[in-house]
DNA sequence: TATAATATTAGGAATTATTCCTATTATTGA
DNA sequence: TCAATAATAGGAATAATTCCTAATATTATA
C-alpha cells in the first residue's frame, strides 16, 4: 500500500518541471535544497517507485547513469556523440514498430525502447570541434 | 596504432561462436580456459575496443550488467520480462527509421539503438508462472 | 636477426552507480 | 488518539566497470 511522502511529491514535482533528463544525483543535489537531509537512497527508492507506476520514465543511455524524465507523452530520446546531452524526440510512423518485430518471432512483443544517436542541432552548427558544454545538472 | 594479441583474438572468436549475449563476467570464465591468467580488466579492455571498431555490439539492457553480441548482420533484440534471456530479432521495415527520426530535428541522426521487451517464445508458452532457467552462462 | 618503440597484459586497487539494512519518523485508517 | 505500517536518513554493502603500474608481447626497422 503505497503512502504518500513529501520527498516523493517533491521529487515528481521537480523533474516535471525539467526538459533535460537528469540523474539521480542531479535530482539529489536539487532537492536537497528544500529537504537537506534526505538520502541518495530516498531518490533512487522513489526515482524507481515513481517510474514502475508509470508517473516517470527512466532512460538507461548505456553510457553513464540512468537518467530520469518527468515527460509521459510518447517520444522518443536522443543522446548526442559529441556533448552526451539527451534531448526529446517525436517521431512519428513507429507506431507499429511492435506488431514488425512480432513478424515471424515466437514470443509476444510487448514494448520496446529506442534511442538515436548523432548530433545535436548546437553541435551540429558549431564550427570548433570542442564539445559544447553538457547540459546535466 | 593497433597490435595484435591473443587474448583479443580469443574473445573474438569465442563471441563468434556464441548466440546467447553473453556478458564480460561469462566471457571472462571461458576465456580463462584459454588463458588461465587473463585479467577481468583485459577482457573489458578487449571488448569495449572491440566494440569500438565494429567487430562486435555492446547490448546495454538497462537491467544488469551489459551482454556482448559476436553477429554483426543488422539486427535488434529482444529482452524476455519474464526470464531475462536476450535473442536475436530480425526486425524489417525499420530501415528508414533515422530518417523519420530526422524530421524536425535540427541535428543529425545517425544511427539508433532499439531493444524489444515482453515474453520469449518459451516463457509465452509455458503454463506455469515460474520463469524458465535464464540461458546466460 | 637484433633492437627499440610501444601496445598489451596481469593483478589488483579504485571508482561509479546503485541497492540494501536498520532504527527512527511520518502517514493513514480505525 | 492510537496502532499499523510505509517511508525515511544515514551509511554500509554490492555490482559493474575502469584505472594504475610494472612486466611482457608485438611490430617496425636497422
Amino acid at each position: 500500500m503505497l503512502k504518500y511522502s513529501r520527498q516523493r511529491e517533491s521529487i515528481q514535482n521537480f523533474l516535471a518541471n525539467r526538459y533535460d533528463h537528469p540523474t539521480a544525483e542531479t535530482v539529489y543535489q536539487n532537492i536537497r535544497e528544500e529537504f537537506p537531509n534526505i538520502s541518495l537512497g530516498t531518490v533512487y527508492r522513489n526515482l524507481n517507485l515513481l517510474a514502475e507506476i508509470g508517473e516517470i520514465q527512466k532512460i538507461s543511455t548505456g553510457a553513464g547513469p540512468d537518467r530520469f524524465d518527468g515527460n509521459m507523452h510518447p517520444h522518443y530520446h536522443f543522446i548526442c556523440n559529441h556533448c552526451g546531452c539527451v534531448m526529446d524526440l517525436s517521431v512519428s510512423g513507429l507506431e507499429h514498430i511492435n506488431i514488425l518485430a512480432s513478424q515471424n518471432f515466437g514470443g509476444a512483443v510487448e514494448g520496446h525502447v529506442a534511442y538515436f544517436y548523432g548530433k545535436c542541432p548546437t553541435c551540429a552548427e558549431d564550427k570548433i570541434s570542442l564539445p559544447h558544454t553538457q547540459k546535466t545538472s
